[in-house]
DNA sequence: GCCGAAATTGGAAGCGCTTACAGAACCTTA
DNA sequence: TAAGGTTCTGTAAGCGCTTCCAATTTCGGC
């Protein structure tokens, strides 16, 4: 065993031919004699020679990597189920290449650094984009650095170019036709917060489904997407609209908030106050009663969101996607 | 904009001194005059010169990046809370180096294969591995390889040369003592798998504070670290021992399971029977009544197991760690 | 104001690979 | 069988950096 790893130069000897040759059948291009890509082969499998993939992307024109990036100010949110399950669906299919995933949190002025450097030193193939702030200056630089970039959600202050979203706005209007359709006529919503686009696009779900059926849809206290935001806002509504007989919460961790404040003032769901999340995080299911909610396919975004950038890097232009969402029903509703 | 990327060269020749003086510079070198140093560090700025990793790394013997492998058989196991807090933790220290944090999931045998052509070719200047198969073939390439190798979590085949865990061990046998203080005197238990290192240190934690104490050490169901398998424990448990007051949970999700055994079997919690979970994860606040659970630090594992490596990649010896667990006290105990 | 040692510098040789480019080998056709 | 294509193959020039070495400068002490 030596202690110098194998090299081109090793393969080709081996092989009896000349490391262009090699080259050519590493990444196997053509103008390579049945014969002699054989040989190289067999001299690959002999000597166990591995591609050093940092000489192949200095002298190459492709890195080899990609990123996953998640842009936003709360350093602990990535400690939130929806990422784990972002990244499960995006290591599905970088799995599929030989690109390596690269990952970083951008939520201190060190990440974001690390992040702009990597599009001014074009230091990855491509990039995925979870922005979470509203006009990140992340999102014009990732425009304007010429990598391909694939956004993960829209802003409010503009729509990316290329980006996969979860039908946010559908999704919530689906909720509350489901609560209409359960005979509620008087429904309130929690919105989450409205500088963000998915806050926006849920409560006009919300609006949508609720005027369209000759509701009042004057019944809304804002949240910020966390599960004391939720009580607190369940706690106005109460106040505000005691008769209320339905809520629409535009997420799953302020509808825990809002239900434990139910109980707490003894109002019964789902006879009382029927209510519908949003998200359908695992907790959801141990909630009591155990939440009906709205179901984003999440794995499906990171999927989805890496085959869109694969083709962006190999030259095509893909088309932006919307992706459904689906009622779940348990017991709150 | 010239659409060329600045390199070294530009950068010597805008401040008239040699690359190699400009080399020095970039990795803060000595035997570089103040004159000279100042010269580069304009001439960097006014370029917006950004050193090209890949080839700094060719040139050099440092890869520039660290990878967190997760090795496991269960393709779904990472959208879990645990694993997205071990990156948080891990991204916190990766952050503060020039290191780039590289993810292999290696659920698959793509993944596998992956992670292990990285070991052969050393494409990494060290690796975190969460190996959560017992006997993983990783474990040993890991280890043979010679690059930097740090465990999260022990396994029960083989200590691992350099590892940071929580304690298990301890934090049960706090968790059942603190049952005992409450003057439970017929605690059960419900185990983690016992092919785990975590299961059986859990397992030991229960046995030797009821042995010490005096008490029956022989209630114990075995499951598997899943809801149902908490289910399923809980049930067995009921109909062989309807006299226990208490059980320790080695998980949370286990506990999941089992709180709603007892409830349906109308055991009042804590009072008939008192529950404590491990884990703390986010469920458990929400569960009915609120678990009391062991809490593991795990972002702290993830940031001593990044702080080890880049000891042990500086040419350290640092020493394996136990991180403390301790008692979160909700509703159930 | 001179000497040797120490500090600083420039230049060049790689790191392991890809990729023209040009030459060699092999087929076609007439 | 020779001309004119094709298809292979080897060679060499980088990719942008680090680092070694030798050359140059600087400096303290006499």
């Amino acid at each position: 065993m030596s202690n110098r790893p194998v090299t081109v130069d090793d393969v080709a000897k081996h092989a009896g031919v000349s490391i262009g040759t090699v080259s050519r059948v590493i990444n196997n291009a053509p103008h390579v004699s049945r014969k002699a890509r054989d040989a190289v082969e067999r001299a690959i499998d002999e000597l166990g020679y591995v591609p050093n993939r940092t000489a192949q992307s200095l002298a190459g024109q492709r890195r080899g990597s990609v990123v996953l990036a998640i842009s936003s100010d709360d350093p602990g949110l990535f400690a939130n189920l929806f990422f784990a399950q972002v990244v499960t669906g995006v290591n599905a299919v970088v799995e599929e290449t030989d690109l390596e995933l690269q990952l970083v949190l951008a939520a201190s002025d060190k990440g974001r650094a690390r992040l702009s450097r990597i599009f001014k030193s074009r230091a990855a193939d491509g990039v995925m984009l979870l922005a979470l702030k509203e006009n990140d200056p992340l999102s014009a630089l990732a425009e304007s650095s010429g990598l391909p970039v694939v956004h993960g959600g829209r802003s409010l202050d503009h729509e990316p170019r290329f980006y996969v979203d979860a039908d946010n706005r559908g999704g919530a209007r689906e909720a509350v036709e489901y609560l209409i359709s359960l005979g509620r006529k008087r429904i309130a919503t929690i919105t989450g917060a409205q500088d963000q686009h998915v806050g926006v696009a849920r409560y006009l779900g919300y609006r949508e489904a609720v005027v369209l059926a000759g509701l009042d849809d004057s019944r809304v206290a804002h949240g910020d997407f966390t599960e004391t935001g939720g009580e607190a806002a369940m706690t106005d509504l109460l106040d505000r609209f005691p008769d209320l007989d339905a809520v629409f919460v535009a997420s799953d961790a302020m509808a825990a908030g809002a239900l434990s404040v139910l109980a707490s003032r003894g109002v019964q769901v789902p006879s009382d106050v029927a209510v519908v999340g949003f998200n359908d995080i695992v907790t959801a299911q141990h909630t009591t009663p155990a939440l009906t909610t709205v179901r984003q396919p999440i794995d499906a975004l990171g999927r989805e969101m890496t085959r869109m950038l694969l083709r962006l890097i190999d030259g095509d232009t893909p088309t932006s996607l919307i992706l459904p969402t689906s009622l779940v029903r348990r017991e709150s509703a």
